[in-house]
DNA sequence: ACATAATGTAAGTAAGCACTTACATTAATT
DNA sequence: AATTAATGTAAGTGCTTACTTACATTATGT
């Protein structure tokens, strides 16, 4: 065995954590039902984390881990600014929906847990993020993005909106007057046509009006 | 005296449970501090609403009338599309910054309490929201904004970058790369360029918030 | 086979929680 | 002045919580 007993009941406690965690909250968890979900006794529970707050702490750490691994898989860029964006924006937001417990949570909590809330969100969207700037400053130097923004706002703005996008879909799924899909669209496109330069106007493919 | 005094301390535990519960989530208020908060015993709480669950109900009613008086004020639009969003970009992120810790709760608290979260977030945003429906509708028509937008979700974009950036400027405020004005006046900039027909290229002219 | 590390079981502690009961006190109304 | 409505005080109930202690059981490595 490559894990030893210790680690492999170490690592179900931390997944147990924040599946319950993500469900009932930081204050609702009770160390009685992630023990249980882990399929482990209480007492177990507290010989590996001495306290509910250390155990806190390696969640974030945990999910830190995770998020970094999930996302080291560079996506080839073709350069496209429109194609490429709608790659980045589905990947994030897929990234969202699929820990959109978690992402409640920390929101919620962020002012009693700041240390952890910032790990777990900073740390974790740091590379994609650095990437992403990487790019969009490519697209600068070569004219196909306005040099007048400032990259981190914009890139901010852009995940922020998939961000509302997904805690706006849970709130009120019914009676919002468009779906996830036209959402996602609409975020690619505003953004696209906010940042590029007006040589590169991708989107009305008739008749362009010459600059002046 | 227009209000009876049992009004008043009602009103008073409602503001209570508000500030105990923005500051320690609704799991973590508990009814002793909530009634110490209001400066009364904690049996006038429990006279009053019969339960906690009663309580997070009425202060949820409490909110959204709140918020919909507060946005009663109508701004009057000038037709300067750039100008009238950016002073809708600020009264309504003022207003997100002035509830953040209620904006925070709810979103983190989404899902175990689904009706109060809908109520205040849906309801108290629903007549503003109505009126940048109605007024982006006008601009289409008379071919300032482009006619091929769902203005239901292109609104949600505009309020959700907005929601975003408060909610990242709490978690991490100083490495952020930019200010709260940068980061809105580039939400402004990037929703008008996006939704703006080619005919109607507003120049960008950096716009500062109306106050603090 | 044996020593040790990891876990389980059972029971308990002290504190905090929502919520109640009984009775005294103050303020408003009549 | 008398009645009533609104609140306060004090004590307590039953439940749940994080966390502990003592001891028995299982797995692991040598």
């Amino acid at each position: 065995m490559g894990t030893s007993k210790l680690a492999r009941t170490r690592d179900r406690l931390l997944e147990a954590a924040i599946d319950v965690m993500a469900r009932e909250g930081i204050v609702g968890a009770t160390t009685r039902e992630i023990a249980q979900v882990a399929g482990v006794s209480e007492v177990t529970l507290f010989r590996h984390f001495r306290t509910k707050e250390q155990l806190l702490s390696a969640v974030a750490q945990h999910i830190t881990a995770l998020q970094s691994e999930a996302l080291a898989n560079t996506a080839e860029w073709t350069q496209d600014l429109h194609r490429d964006l709608t790659h980045y924006a589905w990947l994030y937001n897929n990234m969202l929906e699929k820990h959109e417990a978690l992402v409640r949570m920390f929101i919620g909590e962020a002012q009693r847990h700041p240390e952890e809330a910032l790990q777990v969100f900073q740390q974790a969207a740091l590379p994609l993020r650095q990437k992403l700037a990487a790019y969009l400053q490519n697209h600068v130097e070569r004219g196909s993005v306005r040099a007048d923004v400032n990259l981190s706002a914009t890139i901010d703005v852009f995940t922020g909106m998939l961000l509302a996008g997904m805690l706006r879909r849970r709130i009120s799924p019914t009676c919002l007057g468009y779906s996830k899909e036209e959402y996602v669209v609409h975020c690619i496109r505003l953004f696209v046509s906010g940042i590029a330069t007006p040589q590169y106007t991708p989107l009305p493919s008739v008749e362009l009006p010459p600059q002046l």
